[in-house]
DNA sequence: AAGACGAAAGTGGTTGA
DNA sequence: TCAACAACTTTCGTCTT
C-alpha cells in the first residue's frame, strides 16, 4: 500500500513541474534516508525536506517569510508567532511537533546504537500516524491538488489559503461523499475566484486540473447552495484586461471597455449574458473606436466564445447605447 | 479573398410543474 | 421526471471592403 501512493504521488509530480520552485532546490544533495534527489526547501517552517519520505534534512535556514507587524489586537492575535506563521495551505495547518534528526540526549550527548535505532522508528511512526484519519488524509491529498492547480492557474498565495479554507469547511460539512476530491477543490477554487474577482473561467479551470466543466459546474452548484454562499454574478469587466493583454490592445482601449460595460451595467443589459461574450463585446467595440481593429474572429478566441455571440452582444450594445462605430 | 452579418437549427443546462 | 426555455454554438449563404 505505501509503495502504491509512493508511485502515484511521484508520477503525478514529474508531469506538473513547477519551473518557479526549481532553483530552491540544492542540486547536489540529497536524502540520507532513502537516497531521493527530490528536495524542497520549506522557507515557511525553515527546512529542507525530502518530498519523498518526508525526512527533514537541514532545519533553520532563513526565514524569507513576513515579519508580522500588528496594528490592533485582532491582528496580533492573528500574527503573533512562536514559530511560523500557521497556514491553511497544510494538513495540520504548520503545526507540528517533529522528532528532530539528531541522534542526541537532552544535553547533547550522545545516545547509544539501540536507542538511535529506536528513535528513527518512532520518528517513522509519527510521521504516519500524524495523518492517520480520514479527515487528514482526504486534506492531504486535496490540498497538494489545490496546490498545483492554484498555481497552475497563477493565483496568489492568499486565495489559495482561502480556497484551503473553504475546502475545510466543505469536509466539516460532509459535502464531499460521493464526489472526487479533485472536482470539489476545482469547484472551490472557481467559488474563490469569483468572490474575490478573479478572471478564471470554467474552461481554464478544468483545463488545470483535468476534470469536465460539466463536473465541475455541478460541484460548484452543490457547493453553493449546501454552504449558502451567495457569489456575485461576475463583472464582465474583470476579464477586460485579461483579453485586450492578451491581444496586445492598449490600456485606452480597455479603459474605453470598461466604461463600456458600466453603462451597459447600469442599463441592465448584462442580466443572463455570459461575462465573457459582453466582455469580448466591449472590446471589440473599444478597439474598433479607438482606431486598433481586431477581428470578430481574433477577439472570440481569446475569449473563448463565438463569433456569433460577439455580433450578438455587439448588436445589443450598439442598440441601447446608441454608440457612434464608423467601421 | 477575408471579414462581417444574420438566419436557422442544434446543444447542454436550468427551471418549474 | 419531463417539457419549456434561454443562452450559446455551429453551419451556411450573402454582403462588404
Amino acid at each position: 500500500m505505501p509503495t502504491k501512493t509512493h508511485k502515484k504521488t511521484r508520477a503525478r509530480k514529474k508531469t506538473t513541474s513547477k519551473p518557479k520552485k526549481k532553483p530552491d532546490i540544492a542540486p547536489s544533495s540529497h536524502c540520507p534516508e532513502c537516497g531521493s534527489q527530490n528536495l524542497m526547501r520549506d522557507y515557511e517552517r525553515g527546512e529542507i525536506i525530502c518530498r519523498d519520505c518526508g525526512l527533514v534534512i537541514t532545519e533553520n535556514i532563513a526565514d524569507y517569510g513576513p515579519e508580522w507587524r500588528s496594528f490592533d489586537a485582532e491582528q496580533k492575535n492573528k500574527r503573533a508567532r512562536g514559530g511560523s506563521p500557521t497556514t491553511l495551505m497544510r494538513p495540520n495547518k504548520g503545526l507540528v511537533t517533529e522528532i528532530d534528526q539528531y541522534n542526541r540526549d537532552i544535553r547533547g550527548g550522545r545516545i547509544d546504537a539501540r536507542q538511535q535505532a529506536q528513535l528513527h522508528r518512532m520518528r517513522k511512526w509519527h510521521k504516519r500516524v500524524s495523518i492517520a484519519s480520514s479527515f487528514e488524509k482526504n486534506l492531504a491529498i486535496a490540498l497538494a491538488e489545490l496546490d498545483r492547480v492554484g498555481s497552475a492557474l497563477g493565483l496568489p498565495d492568499n486565495v489559495k489559503e482561502a480556497a484551503a479554507l473553504m475546502y475545510r469547511k466543505a469536509v466539516k460539512q460532509e459535502l464531499i461523499r460521493g464526489r472526487l476530491i479533485e472536482s470539489v477543490v476545482a469547484a472551490v477554487i472557481y467559488a474563490i475566484c469569483r468572490m474575490y474577482g478573479i478572471p478564471r473561467t470554467l474552461d481554464e479551470i478544468s483545463r488545470a486540473s483535468s476534470i469536465e466543466k460539466k463536473e465541475i459546474g455541478r460541484a460548484y452548484r452543490f457547493l453553493k447552495r449546501e454552504m449558502s454562499m451567495d457569489i456575485p454574478l461576475t463583472d464582465p469587466s474583470t476579464y477586460v484586461p485579461k483579453f485586450a493583454s492578451a491581444l496586445n490592445l492598449t490600456p485606452k482601449v480597455q479603459e474605453e471597455a470598461v466604461k463600456i460595460i458600466k453603462k451597459a451595467l447600469r442599463k441592465g443589459l448584462i442580466s443572463g449574458r455570459g461575462p465573457t461574450g459582453v466582455a469580448a463585446a466591449a472590446i471589440y467595440i473599444a478597439a474598433a473606436m479607438h482606431g486598433e481593429r481586431k477581428t470578430q474572429k481574433e477577439v472570440a478566441e481569446i475569449a473563448g466564445v463565438t463569433e456569433v455571440t460577439i455580433r450578438n452582444r455587439y448588436r445589443e450594445l450598439k442598440k441601447e447605447l446608441k454608440l457612434k462605430i464608423n467601421l
